[in-house]
DNA sequence: AAATTGGTTTGATCTGAATCAAACGATACT
DNA sequence: AGTATCGTTTGATTCAGATCAAACCAATTT
């Protein structure tokens, strides 16, 4: 790994308070590798060997049964995925590829393990990490059981707008379709159902002209929507 | 707390391997309440302050939006919960109500994460809780989105039957099918629809004939459905 | 025994969303 | 410039589920 991958990695919240040791001890057989968009990281039912974490560009995690498939979460940078699976030893209940190009620090299974029992700041640092996921999870949930398509797109725009009431969008509509949950079809229509709440689509950008509007549409929850 | 309750408390798997001067400074300032049936434990978005674990009876959580109301989750002795809640000092995700009575240990969030931060043992169990609850929230998710009502309701009953195929409920079908994530009409149409697969209704019990040709219709996975 | 109550089932209707299909539009390629 | 490609939009249809309403059933109360 490289000096200044090196110090980017030990920023990250999840490394950030541990001993040097401890990293070191961490870091030792772990690997940056850089992927083409659309690769498989890692296949639902594989074991856990690598604690995935995420430095540039995004991954699409999803999960597929009898020939269905979902996206459960897209993962942006600086974050780590399939954290619980790879601390309980067991095998991913995810798939996960990436969006875009992306750069990945996989780390042994092990090495995570060992260094959590020593370590106490790492151990607190797996903790939150996981906490935030498991409310993560909860927040989807409630979001998708709780919600029609168009509230959450509608609450996605409130988040996503600059000040101005601008949404830029960074990605095809058809990945914001699968991290809403619904077709892209659906997402066409569910735009043109905030119409009349100040929606307008031109192209990647959304902009929203009477955002107080839309916001008594989306019911905003800080339950579900918040960070 | 009583002496029997306090070794059966010592015995969870949470509280089993860490220190006893560990489990005094958890235990301080704890209680053990019962409650009636119908009672509220918790709201959400209040704050967290206490772990809750469940010796006896059942629990619901549930959560509520924009005067909609889903269950998440039914609790089932011995476990925790809101674990996530308390050890990042949040407000709750979800409100919490006894299905039936029940026995529920509450801990001061402080104590838990006063004792998390100097007993290893006991860190190394509240991780083991937090990945099992996050992965049991994967897994509802893959569930809800990816398989219809009586596809749930299949391999809920796979999953439940005796040897002899049997199930025989333990509360009413209205709590099974709010934990199934459908409305009480909806079960009972999704138990018809079970029908030609050998699934018969009688009262609270539910027989299965032809185990095999329900599992065709089911698609058990073990990524959603094993424990 | 008759009446009340509360859970369950059945039926009809409505809504949200997926699917199938075709048209459209922008971009990249020859 | 013309053409292929791929994402997006629009339309028609189908499906899963929720809702509304009424009937039904069993257990308990009066």
């Amino acid at each position: 790994m490289r000096d200044t991958d090196r110090s980017a990695v030990r920023a990250l919240h999840l490394f950030a308070d541990m001993t040097e040791a401890s990293f070191e001890a961490v870091v030792r057989g772990s690997f940056l590798q850089s992927f083409p968009p659309g690769v498989e990281l890692l296949r639902q039912s594989d074991t856990a060997d690598f604690l995935h974490v995420l430095l540039d560009g995004s991954v699409e995690l999803l999960a597929a049964t009898a020939g269905r498939e979902t996206t459960i979460a897209v993962v942006y940078p600086v974050a780590s995925f399939i954290l619980a699976a790879v601390l309980r030893d067991r095998t991913y209940l995810m798939s996960a590829r990436t969006l875009t190009r992306a750069r990945v620090l996989m780390i042994p299974g092990q090495n995570v393990r060992a260094v959590f029992a020593v370590d106490p700041a790492f151990a607190a640092a797996v903790v939150d990490e996981l906490a935030v996921a498991f409310r993560f999870m909860v927040r989807e949930l409630k979001n998708h059981k709780l919600r029609t398509g168009a509230e959450r797109l509608a609450n996605w725009l409130l988040l996503a707008m600059d000040p101005g009431g601008a949404v830029h969008l960074e990605f095809e509509k058809r990945v914001l379709a699968a991290r809403l949950g619904m077709t892209p079809e659906n997402l066409s229509r569910a735009l043109a159902t905030l119409g009349p709440y100040g929606v307008a689509v031109s192209g990647r950008v959304v902009s929203v002209t009477r955002p107080d509007e839309l916001r008594r549409f989306a019911h905003p929850d800080p339950l579900i929507d918040q960070v």
